[in-house]
RNA sequence: CGGGAUGUGGCUCAGUUUGGUAGAGCGCUUGGUUUGGGACCAAGAUGCCGCAGGUUCGAAUCCUGUCAUCCCGACCA
């Protein structure tokens, strides 16, 4: 076989061929995850859970600085409590998995395997808030559930899925609606900040919102591909689920009032949203905050007299300040190069005897393959500085494709010459606030809508889809 | 849940039409030569052909069922 032939046996697929084939090779090649025997649920491989840990021990960190705390509720949860909230088990019954033998006996009372935790939340909830003195109650807890998909994808929708969701208790409506938008400005934040995820936040229509929900808030992304993912939600829910599961406290008058709640999560399909936004056709390209290796060193020429000895030195003081690997295996420099930009890692450092005698070596960005020469004295803060401008780059490149799909659109008709001219995006429209006309543009045009977006722009006065008076701007858009 | 495709060493696949001793490349192991963009030579190891039934003297190949993966759609978040 050729060079150019096993290149392309090897080369994942183009991104602009086949959007959905690049991604599923992604995830596999740049060994984020595995398949298992059962549909739906993925092993996730050290490299895929590093990312997950990182992005862990950052939101934890955002938690605790708004005040909350972690627990860990049951994996299970009977039949009886999970029907306690109408609207709650109507939404989540047809996708939840049942336990209902434990060995060979049958259990009087199925379990169900937990899909979302609200229920127990609210149990416990019943049985440890009693005064006002008790309230707020703000916890969290990192966990997995199981949501019974029919159609799966790593990591954008698995049957099994790990997550975080926050449950609070609140004395007054008023505390409750300001945590719902304080927790969505948190996985704003995070997106922003730490992923380099641009986001739209908004509120979901009445037909969108979370089962037993009052409003659903949450954060879109705009994908490479012009498909918009879901990348976080934050719920407001009155005084419904305080009614159904009787959590009551005693105000300073002395009278017995219900709770008002909120819940929240994020997922591990936020590095879903992260492969999409930021990847290329040489592979993974993953954000320096949340990246288990942010610089790669690659001895060159590494048989060759102190190359070795001064790669490894260069590890063991970079280690101080940035995570750090060194691949001294006996692959090829230029295999070196291809599997590390697979995998996405943010810089790869050079060092070959060239380099060793003036007291340099070679940085290259993986998101722009820019190579810039580095005094061994001046290294730290070069790193530094690229990690930090890397951060920068890929937001304002995502933000950017953001921009560039978003279109404005005043009938059904430029919505379908929208979409088949520049292909899939954000389309900005007015609405007149019915669900009749959210359902007809989604029949008519193939996009829904994904939430009423915080910064409302006035486009014209009047519903995309029935001309009738509309105040309501409304983002849609297809949908992973 | 509907339509389509696929399942053969670790990976990518050929072989299935027309049943007859399981193949290639990559990877892996050992030794040697290499090393600044996916190196080369030599010698090796690796398979109940997704699983379960059936037809047959004989099944990777034909039939039935089942499970998994991918794509499109519906559904869901």
């Amino acid at each position: 076989m050729s060079q150019e032939q096993k290149k392309l046996v090897e080369a994942i697929t183009a991104m602009e061929d086949d959007f959905a084939k690049w991604y599923t090779d992604i995830v596999k090649k740049a060994d984020l995850i595995d398949y298992s025997s059962v549909k739906g649920c993925m092993v996730i491989r050290p490299y895929g859970y590093a990312i997950w840990e990182n992005i862990q021990k950052d939101l934890d960190r955002r938690f605790k600085e708004t005040g909350h705390e972690n627990v860990y509720m049951p994996l299970f949860i009977p039949e009886s409590l999970l029907q306690k909230e109408k609207d709650h088990v109507e939404g989540f019954a047809p996708e939840v998995a049942w336990v209902t033998h434990g060995g060979d006996e049958k259990l009087t009372e199925r379990l169900c395997v937990r899909p979302t935790s609200e229920t127990l939340f609210c149990e416990h909830y019943s049985n440890i808030i009693e005064s006002h003195r008790d309230l707020p109650k703000l916890y969290n807890q990192w966990c997995n559930v199981v949501r019974w998909e029919k159609t799966t994808r790593p990591f954008l929708r698995s049957r099994e899925f790990l997550w975080q969701e926050g449950h609070t208790a609140h004395a007054t409506k008023q505390e409750a609606v300001e945590e719902t938008e304080r927790m969505l400005n948190v996985y704003a934040d995070f997106c922003r900040e730490t992923l380099s995820m641009p986001v739209v936040k908004g509120r979901k229509t009445e037909s969108d919102k979370f089962a037993g929900a009052k409003a659903t808030y949450t954060i879109e992304a705009l994908m490479h591909d012009g498909k918009a993912l879901q990348a976080g939600t934050s719920h407001y829910f009155g005084d419904g689920f305080a009614k159904a599961f009787d959590i009551t406290y005693t105000d300073k008058d002395n009278t017995l009032q219900y709770v008002h709640q909120t819940s929240w999560g994020v997922t591990t399909r936020l590095i879903g949203g992260m492969i999409m936004s930021h990847g290329d056709n040489n592979g993974l390209v993953v954000p320096p905050a949340v990246a288990p290796i942010q610089v790669i060193i690659l001895p060159v020429a590494q048989h060759k007299a102190g190359v070795l000895e001064k790669a490894r030195e260069l590890k063991a003081r970079l280690e101080k300040s940035f995570r750090v690997n060194i691949d001294d295996s006996d692959n090829s420099a230029g295999w070196k190069f291809a599997e590390y930009e697979m995998k996405g890692v943010p810089i790869r450092l050079e060092i070959g005897p060239r380099d060793i005698e003036k007291e340099q070596c070679v940085l290259v960005r993986r998101d722009n393959r820019e190579k810039s020469f580095i005094k061994f004295s001046e290294l730290e803060s070069a790193i530094d500085a690229m990690l930090k401008d890397i951060s920068v780059s890929l937001y304002e490149k995502a933000l950017k494709n953001q921009n560039d799909r978003t279109y404005i659109c005043h009938t059904a008709d430029e919505i379908i010459n929208v979409l088949s001219e520049k292909g899939d995006g954000f389309i900005k429209a007015m609405w007149c606030e019915s669900e009749e006309c959210e359902e007809k543009i989604k029949e008519q045009t193939g996009v829904g809508s994904r939430c009423i977006p915080f910064e409302q722009e006035a486009l014209g006065d009047k519903c995309v889809c029935c001309g009738k008076p509309a105040k309501t701007m409304l983002y849609w858009g297809k949908s992973y």
